[in-house]
RNA sequence: GGUCCCGUAGUUCAACGGAUAGAAUGGAAGUUUCCUAAACUUUAGAUAGCAGUUCGAUUCUGCUCGGGACUACCA
């Protein structure tokens, strides 16, 4: 049982015998006790004046007494301010340190029998990834984890924007300019080409509507007018359009170049997936679900929800609610983005049994979720209380915001490189890869630059927008991944030093009567606070506490070991207990790195 | 105009309504008897403003001031 949960209980039977009153767990609040006064929790006596009707002093010093005295786990206590900071007895804390040691997979929940779908990544196939996705995609990979250690059952899904106008724009450029370039004529990598032939359209079409803007105001018209005009009736729009019809009618020629570059923007997607180390259990595309939702816009009308006006659109009036008025069917009978979403995520929930969807999607579309899950109420589904929209924040440069048509956009394959090129010039300039292969030092770069990388964007509140600043993340020092895999690699060499040693540390082996020292039991607390750290922050949807909880502990461990021997101490059962000390640090790092997609060397 | 989000040390980030608001980085001063100085120790430095709710507010409510997003028969 966790201590706080224990303590919880005893202080419960304390408020029973002492006030004749059984008290909710929940009124009992217990808190690691800060580093500034002396105890291991602290339970705060406020909520419970009512019912001992003494001042909050009395009230604690009362309820500390009689713990102490009824159970000898607890070695002593004190009050300050209402504050009750309670003492367990350092053998207690050995207990719990051997219980964690030999704990399989500790840090991983039991199974909650709950399905949770995980959608994220959502890339469009006109152009390669930049960093805005890269906080996305980590986002969702770090969620999906942690939800799976909460016990969850959780699927991840991708749903990839592979039709439409934008990539009408970029096959039609391919045709007019790329002389029938292909990913291996051109040594581009897929996406990159196919992102390139966007570009060129852009240019193009910036070039027709300037020309014909001139050609309007010539003719006399006011410019504002003008360039709305050329904008609409620019012969390159006009031929993408036209392209997007004969897709839709599912002209062979369209749909084969279709393919055939979309294919290689997945191969270089893969690449992109593979290096950030993420991958799903599903991929939707778009195509095929983009009629999805109409037979809910029929049901919808039937029910009265939905109003059909004389042209024959379809809206969803949410003026009511404090929203506008959405559109559901054009007056041509076709669906837009929100009619697809709405019937998307009905055959999700039914299919899947989900229990709750989660949706990583930038904080741009916060309105369209607020409408989607509003509609989905009026349509009846309950469900659609469990869709949570995992809203995040733009990344922002030093230089400002990312502006794609100033071509300040990083681009996410650039940036891997960039990390990884870092990880290995600050590695070889400190020296301290002898003995590791060619191959062993490449796979250190990798993790460590992308380390960096995951760390550095995962540890920030997803809603809030961040700075990204190269420099800064590629330095290595302080709140960083690098600072945290050195901790681990640190550990694992003590650990093999002590292996050498022939010093046997294993759970069962460890002697129960090594009192821990104050630094020791800070740390088991930490240790045992693991699981709730992973609850919590499930609960929250936020991988950013899982960061904090590890730095913390990689933290605590470079202190300790810097005050504590270990390798020097002499008595045996001490040195095996503060050795099952660190492997239980370092398990818990993995764990928990582990959950965001950071991988921990052994030697660094 | 309306809706939503954000505002904390010079900078980048923390803080279930709880104690003296924590880290990191940069500044100043120090530390190799166990692992690997990418570490450790000490030091200065912040809740945008005004009310309210209560034992207690960075956190909840209202207003003001700043910054951002959305407000398409686009996706």
């Amino acid at each position: 049982m966790n201590p706080d949960i224990f303590i919880a209980h005893k202080a419960q039977e304390a408020v029973e015998a002492l006030y004749g009153q059984k008290v909710e767990l929940g009124m009992l609040q217990l808190s690691p006790t800060r580093k500034e006064f002396e105890g291991d929790y602290t339970l705060v006596v406020f909520p419970l004046l009512k019912i001992s009707h003494l001042a909050p002093d009395a009230t604690a010093q009362a309820i500390g007494a009689y713990i102490t005295e009824h159970n000898p786990e607890i070695q002593s206590f004190n009050v300050v301010k209402g504050f009750l900071n309670i003492c367990l007895s350092p053998l207690y804390w050995n207990a719990v340190l051997k219980d964690i040691a030999s704990a399989e997979n500790y840090g991983q929940l039991p199974s909650s029998g709950k399905t949770i779908m995980v959608e994220f990544s959502s890339p469009n196939t006109n152009k390669p990834l930049h960093l805005g996705h890269i906080r996305n995609n980590l986002l969702g990979w770090s969620v999906s984890e942690l939800l799976a250690a909460a016990g969850h059952n959780v699927i991840k899904v991708n749903l990839v924007n592979d039709r439409g106008i934008h990539i009408c724009k970029s096959m039609l450029a391919w045709l007019k300019t790329a002389n029938g370039a292909t990913p291996q004529t051109s040594g581009k990598k897929g996406d990159h080409l196919v992102g390139d032939c966007y570009v060129a359209f852009n240019d193009i079409y910036k070039k027709e509507v300037a020309e014909l803007t001139e050609k309007y105001v010539s003719e006399g018209m006011e410019a504002e007018a003008a360039k709305e005009l050329a904008e609409k009736n620019s012969p390159s729009l006009l031929e993408a359009q036209q392209m997007l019809f004969k897709w839709e009618n599912g002209d062979p020629e369209v749909r084969a170049l279709w393919e055939k570059m979309n294919s290689w923007v997945y191969e270089g997607f893969n690449k992109t997936y593979g290096d950030l180390g993420i991958s799903f259990d599903r991929i939707y595309y778009e195509s095929q679900t983009y009629l999805n939702g109409k037979a809910l816009v029929q049901k919808g009308l039937d029910m009265g929800v939905l109003e059909r006006m004389p042209d024959g659109s379809v809206w969803c009036d949410l003026t009511a609610d404090g929203l506008d008025r959405k559109l559901l069917l054009r007056k041509d009978g076709t669906s837009v983005y929100m009619t697809q979403d709405l019937g998307t995520a009905k055959q999700r929930f039914e299919e899947y049994k989900l229990d709750e969807e989660i949706y990583v999607v930038g904080n741009e579309q916060n309105y369209h979720f607020q409408v989607l899950k509003l509609i989905l109420k009026k349509l009846g589904f309950d469900w659609s209380d469990a869709i949570y929209h995992m809203s995040y924040g733009m990344v922002e440069l030093p230089e400002g915001k990312m502006k794609s048509r100033e071509g300040t956009v990083v681009d996410a394959d650039d940036l891997i490189n960039d990390m990884y090129r870092t990880a290995k010039e600050t590695s070889l300039e400190l020296g301290k890869l002898d003995g590791m292969s060619t191959e062993e030092q490449e796979q250190l770069f990798h993790m460590i630059g992308l380390g960096a990388l995951k760390y550095f964007i995962i540890k920030v509140d997803p809603k809030k927008t961040m700075l990204f600043d190269p420099k800064e993340s590629i330095d290595f020092n302080g709140n960083t991944g690098p600072f945290i895999q050195y901790t681990h690699a640190r550990i694992c060499s003590i650990l093999r030093k002590a292996a050498e040693q022939g010093v046997d540390y294993s759970a069962d082996k460890l002697s129960g009567n090594v009192e821990l020292s104050a630094k020791e039991t800070r740390i088991v607390k930490i240790l045992a606070g693991f699981p709730d750290k992973i609850a919590e922050a499930a609960q929250a949807h936020s991988p950013a506490l899982v960061a904090n909880y590890a730095y913390e502990l990689a933290k605590e461990f470079n202190q300790y070991y810097h005050e504590t021997p270990i390798l020097k101490e002499s008595d045996a059962s001490v040195m095996a207990c503060r050795l099952a000390l660190i492997d239980a640090i370092s398990r818990v790092l993995r764990k928990a790195m582990g959950i965001l997609g950071i991988q921990l060397p052994n030697k660094m």
